[in-house]
Formats: structure tokens, sequence, C-alpha cells
DNA sequence: GAGGAGTATTGAAGCGTTTCAATAATCTAA
DNA sequence: TTAGATTATTGAAACGCTTCAATACTCCTC
């Protein structure tokens, strides 16, 4: 490698024949420096192959363009949706997004809240995995504004885009028992606050129906294909007199493993024996095996949203108001939970 | 928010009555002061939130422990798995891995290199939308790593991780050679790489089997569900005796929206009337209306090279010898192409 | 309790920028 | 021409950290 990898602004100002002053214009305010003035300058910038050092930049500067995004499941379309919807939303804006992914370990949420706090982003977009408004406090502390993804937010504290997690879970069950169905299985993990949400709103459409019906809960760990595959073989395995004869799945990854487990052998038909409805309404959802009813999450709007509500909250500074912004989902219908 | 919302390392030594150097060996080299000074700052450390600022430590120490990650198609869950191996392999190192995606653009793609190139990230690993071999080269003369991702990069370079797209091509058409299908289509975007490659394989086999088969190829732009359903629907348009009587589809998506469009109305029988092949097994391809035969990318594999070579040319550095390497893919048979 | 060998702590220098008051160069109008 | 106004350029001073030589403490051992 070269002596000198990293020419710094200095040796630029040097080959041009003019100061570090000017150099820094050219770069900063172009209008501010005569025109031959800064072909020299650009024309050195070339020629040496410098790129600014942004460390040094910021720190002077003190901000950054960079939005961080931390979501917990990226393997999730769900996500990798919202995600680019982001990154859009906010390339319009000139800022750049940066990604993590914590696969659902708090460990490392907590790594990626504290890297981007100490890069001293411009501001992060947090989907939580579990009650961290202790973390995101800090961060808001230390200037670095958070908006919630996915996750309403306590109204003082801070931003968030969410959808109704509730009526999502409500509106699912509620097409299940018009389709005559009675024992409705709910599939997840209920550490999740959105998925403690949506059981609480199948549980109130059930208990709204009367004492026909009855929910039945399948724990999942993970929410994953493998693991609803693992959900589906259980169920598979137990006598039929004790199987829901429904299910409800709290995203479609778990929706498509229950279709694996139940297709496999032809097991259980779907919907005929066991009807479906999953949520996120993922684009492989349609191209199942049995095209997947499910709850349609506005996974666009939700990014858009949420960079809007930042860049409000880092050019707004004081006198922004924290807003809790929460979407309604909605329920698409297709074989898996059509009439028997 | 407070008049001082962002404590240096100053306050934190002025409040625990220590010096500054004392507070940095505290944060970098914790056994280098005795227990009771260091429970002093920890203590103002924690009194006043302080946060290092990374901007700072980065221009002093002139190194981060950051990674970029730049892929053009986050929506793909190859490339998820790709970046989840990549993530946990890095961390493993100490290393954490910011990803960016680019949609295809080559224009978002040229700004997240050059913007980690800024940072001074400890290195890049980017799956190149097209030749930018030019851009690769100046962060590699700035002093930045990279390691190309599903792409074999010229031995003298860098390095580079990749499959052997022309080996899956080749296989892919040979399995549907072997179901005696002899009107064979191609999809995908042949502007990609990776793409050509496949269809130079597939070329191969076509070639390799005398001159009773012939090869169509079907351009798309994107290699989306949506694309592929889009061919799809153009080619159930077309009259019987003009479609082919299998298709090989680039990537999963693409394959998955074919499967789409030839249900519609139970269009086109697959696999009777068209065998399909698709690309990258993911997890969706399992559960496809019809489980999808699919040429399998070892991601995970993909992922942890990537961090492990770029691991050794940062530290390294001067006797690091740029390698390829590159791991074979495996045909999956599934429904998609049994038998008919 | 003095000398010496650790062991802890200090604080100044400098990383590469941006910023801004000071200075220099250029232009305008009389 | 030149004073005065305008526009460009300069360079020193931070920004908050790490590093490292210098200094100040401890603790032994004789």
């Amino acid at each position: 490698m070269n002596p000198k990898a990293r020419p710094s602004i200095q040796d630029v100002a040097r080959l041009a024949g003019v100061s570090l002053g000017t150099v820094s214009n050219v770069l900063n305010n172009p209008d501010m420096v005569r025109a031959a003035t800064a072909e020299k300058v650009l024309k050195a910038i070339d020629q040496l192959g410098f790129v600014r050092n942004d460390a040094a930049r910021q720190l002077k500067a003190g901000k950054s363009l960079t939005l961080g995004m931390v979501v917990y499941d990226l393997a999730n379309p769900f996500f990798t949706e919202v995600g680019r919807a982001a990154e859009n939303a906010a390339a319009e804006n000139g800022y750049a997004v940066l990604m993590g992914n914590t696969d659902h370990r708090r460990e490392r949420e907590k790594q990626y809240l504290q890297l981007f706090d100490q890069q001293r982003v411009a501001g992060v977009l947090v989907s939580p995995t579990a009650d961290i408004y202790e973390q995101i406090d800090e961060l808001r502390v230390h200037g670095t504004q958070v908006v919630l993804l996915d996750r309403k937010a306590d109204a003082a504290r801070c931003c968030s885009v969410s959808v109704d997690d509730f009526a999502g879970g409500r509106v699912a069950v509620e097409h299940l028992l018009a389709q005559g169905r009675r024992r409705i299985g709910f599939v997840g993990n209920l550490q999740m606050q959105q998925v403690a949400d949506r059981l609480a709103g199948a549980m109130a459409a059930i208990n709204d129906f009367g004492n026909q019906a009855q929910l039945l809960v399948f724990e999942s760990s993970d929410m994953t294909v493998l693991a609803g595959r693992e959900v589906g073989h259980r169920i598979v395995a137990a006598a039929q007199q004790d199987r829901p004869d429904s299910l409800f799945a709290s995203n479609d990854l778990l929706a498509m493993g229950l279709v694996q487990a139940f297709m496999f052998n032809g097991a259980i038909q779907i919907p005929q024996e066991i009807a479906l409805v999953g949520y996120d309404d993922i684009d492989f959802a349609a191209s199942a095996v049995v095209p997947l009813s499910s709850i349609r999450q506005p996974s666009k709007l939700l990014g858009e949203t949420a960079v809007e509500l930042i860049m409000d909250e880092i050019s707004n500074g004081q006198n922004h108001v924290h807003r809790q912004v929460t979407f309604q989902p909605e329920l698409v219908v297709r074989d898996s939970s059509a009439h028997a």
C-alpha cells in the first residue's frame, strides 16, 4: 500500500495550491468558491483519490445523514418490504438507511442500538423484540431520535408506526367463525407484543361470538417456516377429535410451515379439515400450495410513514410532537379458508 | 434538551475526579486501571449517560469494527440468508454488519459504497449489480477491503465468494432434458452476470445434447414474483404449439410468479404441460402450489466464507492473497419437474 | 525507612474535518 | 482612480477521542 493511502483535505489543498478551508468549501459550499478555483481543487481531489473522512466530518459537524434501522427478522419478507420503502423515502430526503438484523436476540438488538448511538446517526427506526423502552429512552436522552416500527409507543415517549394488531386478530377469527369454524387454533410466540395483541383480538372475537366457540393456543417460540412445520406435525400427530378445525397463524411464515406439514402425505386437507389464515400477506402467500388467506399489513406505508416521522423529529427538534400512527390491517381471503 | 445533551469523556473525567486518559483506559484497557478508580469512572459514565462518540474514536484510532454489506435485492430470501450468515460470522469476530439494499440501482449502489468508504468501515461485502470494478478498485486503493459476493472476481483484483452459475444452469437443463423435455425456455434478466452465466450453462447442456433440443429465451428485466407472473401470462397467451414444454427460471421468485400465472384458471398444468425448475432453493420453494424444483446455493456458507475472507484481508493486510472461492450448486427435484 | 521495581495516572499532541473571524482580491460607481 | 462594497480565500480553533512519554504513586525487600 502507498505510504499515504488516505490523502487528507490538507494534501488536496497543498496539491491544488489553495488553503484547507477552500477545499472544504468546494466540498460543502460550492457556490462560495470561484469556478476556476473549484476546478483546480476538484482535479486535485481526483488525482489523489481523496475521500472525505466521515468520522472527522461528523465529529466536527455533529450530525450525520444516516438512519439506522433495526429489525428482528429480516428473513421475513414483511420487513424487507418495510425496509425498502423506508430506504426509498429516506433517499428522497438525502439520507441513507443502514440495516441491522437481530434475529430476535435482545443482546444483538442492544448492540445495534448502541452502535447507532455511538455513530450518532440522525435517527433510528426500530421494531423492538421486547420491552426496550429503557434503552430507547437512553438513546433519546443522548439525542438520537427513535421511531418505533410495528409497535405502538406510549404517547409521551416517542413516535411509532404500527398496525392495529388487535383488530387484525379479531378480523381473522371473525372470518373463521363466519366460515362455520368453532375450534380455532392460534399459533405464535406470545412473548412478542404484536402476537399477544393479535391473540387478544382473536379472544375478543371468540367472546363476542358466545360460548359455542373456543380458542386453542399453540405456542411456538420461533415465527419461521420451520417452526410452523413443527407445530403442524404436532397437530397431525394428535387424535382427530383433538384437532382444531381452523388455525390462525400469527405470521405467514408459520402458516406456510403449517401448510407443508399438513400436505405431507396428504395428512390434513386445507381448508376442508383445517382452515387457515396467516398474517402479513407476504408475496409468497398467494402462491402457496394452498393459496393463503392472510391479514395484509400496509408495509410500504409503514416504512414511508416511519421515515416521515423521524424526519420531522430530526428537523423540528424542540417543537416536535410525538405521534403514534396506527394503520388498519385488511383481510385477504384465498383458498386456505374458503368455505368448506 | 439539556444544555449538554452529549457528555464527553472530559465531562466524565471531571465528574469522576480523574484525568481524561484514565477514562479512556477504563473504556479500552480496563485491566490497566485500579478497580476503585474504574468504579468511580463507571459511576460517572452511568450518571451522565455518556456514550462514546464513535466518530472521534475512529478518527483517532483509524479503524472501525463495522463491515458494510451491499446487495441488489434484499427482498430475495437468498440474500437475507447470506446476510444472516455473514452477520453471525462477523459477530464472532467482534464486528457488526450494516446492510444496504440497492434494488438493482447502480446509482444507489454507488452511494452505499461511497458511504461505507467515507465511514472507513473495515471492509465491504458487495454483490454487484453490474461491472463495478472501477469503483471497487477505488475503494481498495483507499484502503477499504472488498469481497465480492455471489460474483467471481478477477484473480488479481480481490477476493470473491460465488457459486458456479454455469454449472447450475447446466444441471438444471440436463435435468429437464432427462425428463424428456426438448423445448426449454429460459427466463431471466440477461444483464445480470449471474443470469448470463446460468444461460451459458443451459446452452452448453443443449449443445451437448445434440440438435433435437432447443432453448427459447424469455427476457425479463426484473427478477421478482411479479415479473415472473408477467412472463407467465405471456406464455399462457401464446398459441399452444409455440409454448415451451419446460422452463428454467433463473431465480425462484420468477419461478413462483410463473406458477401463479399458470395456475390462474388452470391455464397450464405443471409439470405435465410445462415442467419448471427455479434457482436458489429459497424456503418458500418447497411450499409453492406445486413444490418447486430448484438449484440450491449454499447461502449460509457463502456468507460465512465471505466474512472469513474479509477478516483475513483485514488482519493480514500486506501478505494477504486474494482468493476466489467457488461453490457448487445442487439440484433439488420436486413436483414441478417430476416425470410427466 | 530507603531504594528500586512495578503499577496507576496524567495530560499534551494529534487524528481530519468544519467553521468563522480576519484578510485579500475583485468589482462598482462616481 | 479610488473609496467602498462585495466576494473569495485563508488559517487557527475546535470537535471528542486515543496514545504515549512522563510523572506519581504502591509495594517489596533488605
